[in-house]
This record gives structure tokens, C-alpha cells and sequence, in this order.
DNA sequence: ATAACTGCAAAGGCTTTGCATGGAT
DNA sequence: ATCCATGCAAAGCCTTTGCAGTTAT
């Protein structure tokens, strides 16, 4: 990771302006490598590496945030605004939530916890609308969500 | 990922018993390298793709579970049933969080949203006791806090 | 004999980084 | 001249996998 200092000055590059503009366009909450791949359709030479370095720089701007979602892959942003995402367990989608945020949750810690608790991740997981109608997602999702075991 | 039919017979071997035995004892979530250190002292020759391995046969047994943390690294938690966790941002510890599952989170999200909710993962940050007062880890915090935008 | 399991090493997927070059102030 | 940014390739980190050999049934 990139030692990002705050007293670095920052400049709209090319690059970095069509990386944000790629991510404001629509809200599919892209992979890097997606990105890469829609931004190569305007810059074909650009690199991989430059995508990374300016989504970490566009995120400590607080222009866009990077979601570290609990797959393997992160995915990116436009809205800075904290807010809720839903994905899908089989292909990956991710969609905004429509649920506001949960402001009050760390409160039952208090107390109850030794950490110093800073906020919360919350994410939901499903099936999004196509592979809610495809048989294969649905055995996967099946055996995805068997265990661990719901609490009593 | 090794494809874990369900007519498979599973063994409890030397190495998984160890290994569970390892999660079972305390519970402090560790990565899969900190569980091949630990069974190491009591098996020098295990390998660590055996740990993986073993991992898996015993999450898909339903005897621990897997930890999709928003970092980077997977942890492992010799209790199955489901609970929340909290995660220090500065050493990555991770504990229990003393809160009931929200088994009423997905209500709102009905008829809002086109996916087929199965679940969520919630999760917990901040700051372990000990980089609770470590300055550096609270300069860390601070930085790590104030973005994405709070909602208003 | 068969099927499950292991150790080892290699490969894989995603992300970060070193370095020489290029561009803006 | 300075400092930020880029392209490229290599390295890094964590995890999975192929394979030949081992062990339990």
C-alpha cells in the first residue's frame, strides 16, 4: 500500500479522471479489473498498477470508497456516502442496499466489549434477480447457506 | 477449492483432529498459518495445504467455521453456531462481539430490493485494548475512520 | 483393492511495488 | 528542478491444486 502522506498534492490526471468517471457513471460496484477494462476503451495504455494506485488515491480523497466485501475480490464505489450492499453468492452482483444505516448498532457494545469500537461492516447476501431463476445457483445458494448453524 | 461431495466418508485423522482440537481450545480466530504453527509443534511434518484442506472438510462438516473478514486473510472460529465478531483495524485481532444475531435485519429488504435475500454478515471494528494505547495504532484509526463520509 | 488422505511443490488469483520515464508546476 | 504520476514487469501474499506415495477400511 501506497504511503499515501496528506500533505501530497494530488493531480486530475487523464487516467485518474476517467477511472472516477467510469465509477460515477453507473453503480455496478466494479472490480479493479473491471474497471481496467472500461477504462482501457479510452486509454488503451493504460496500465493495471495505474488503476490501482488511483482508485487508493480516489478512495483517501473520500471521492469513492473501496468495499472489501467478504469475497475474494474488492469492488469500488462511486458514492462516497456510507451505505449498505447486497451480493449475490453466485455470480458476485452487487447492488445497493435499501436499508438505512444502523447507527445505534454499536451501542449494545458499550460496556460489554474491551475493544474501542470505531463502526461496523454490513452486508447482505443473496441471489440476484437471474441466478434467483437459474437451478444450479439455487443448489449452491442451498449449500451455502446450510451452515454454520442458525443460532436457537 | 476441492469438490466436497456429500457422499464423501470423511476420516477424523491425526492432523484434523489436531487441528480441531487446536480451534477448540481457546478462541482467538486465528489465520490458517497461525493453525499450521500451532499443530506443527504437535505434528513437525504436516503440511500447510494439509491445514487448508482440513479446513474446509471440517467447515463443510459443520464442525467450525470460516471467517470472511473484510481483511485480507480468512480466519478460522472452532464455534459453529452463528455470531458476530469484532476486528481490531490495527493488529487484526479478532473476538467475539457480545451481541444476539439480528435475525430481523432482512425484513426491511423485502419487496425493496430484486434479490432473494438469503442472510448478512455483520461485523465489528476498533481497536483492541492493547492498540487501544498504542498512539500509532490510534493515528491509524483516525485516518482509517474518517472515510467513507458519514450519512448525515 | 479401494477410497480417503497426506506432504510437497507448483500454480493461481488478486494486489502491491520498484524502477525508469514522462509531464506539470 | 522538483515532484507527482505513469507503464511495465516483477514480486508478494494468501490459497488452491496436481501428483505420487501412504494409510485405513
Amino acid at each position: 500500500m501506497q504511503d499515501l502522506n496528506r500533505t501530497d498534492k494530488v493531480r486530475m490526471t487523464q487516467q485518474r479522471r476517467v477511472i472516477l468517471e467510469a465509477l460515477r457513471r453507473d453503480n455496478i460496484h466494479p472490480t479493479a479489473d473491471a474497471i481496467y477494462e472500461m477504462v482501457r476503451r479510452r486509454l488503451p495504455r493504460i496500465s493495471l498498477g495505474t488503476v490501482y494506485r488511483n482508485l487508493e488515491i480516489l478512495t483517501a480523497l473520500g471521492e469513492i470508497q473501496t468495499l472489501e466485501m467478504s469475497g475474494s475480490q474488492k469492488r469500488y464505489d462511486g458514492i462516497a456516502q456510507k451505505h449498505y450492499h447486497i451480493r449475490c453468492v453466485h455470480c458476485g452482483r452487487v447492488d445497493d442496499a435499501p436499508i438505512a444505516p444502523l447507527n445505534r448498532l454499536e451501542d449494545e457494545l458499550y460496556g460489554a466489549t474491551v475493544y474501542t469500537i470505531m463502526g461496523h461492516h454490513l452486508e447482505f447476501v443473496g441471489l440476484c434477480p437471474e441466478c434467483s431463476q437459474n437451478e444450479e445457483a439455487q443448489r449452491f445458494a442451498e449449500r451455502h447457506l446450510s451452515m454454520p448453524s442458525e443460532s436457537p
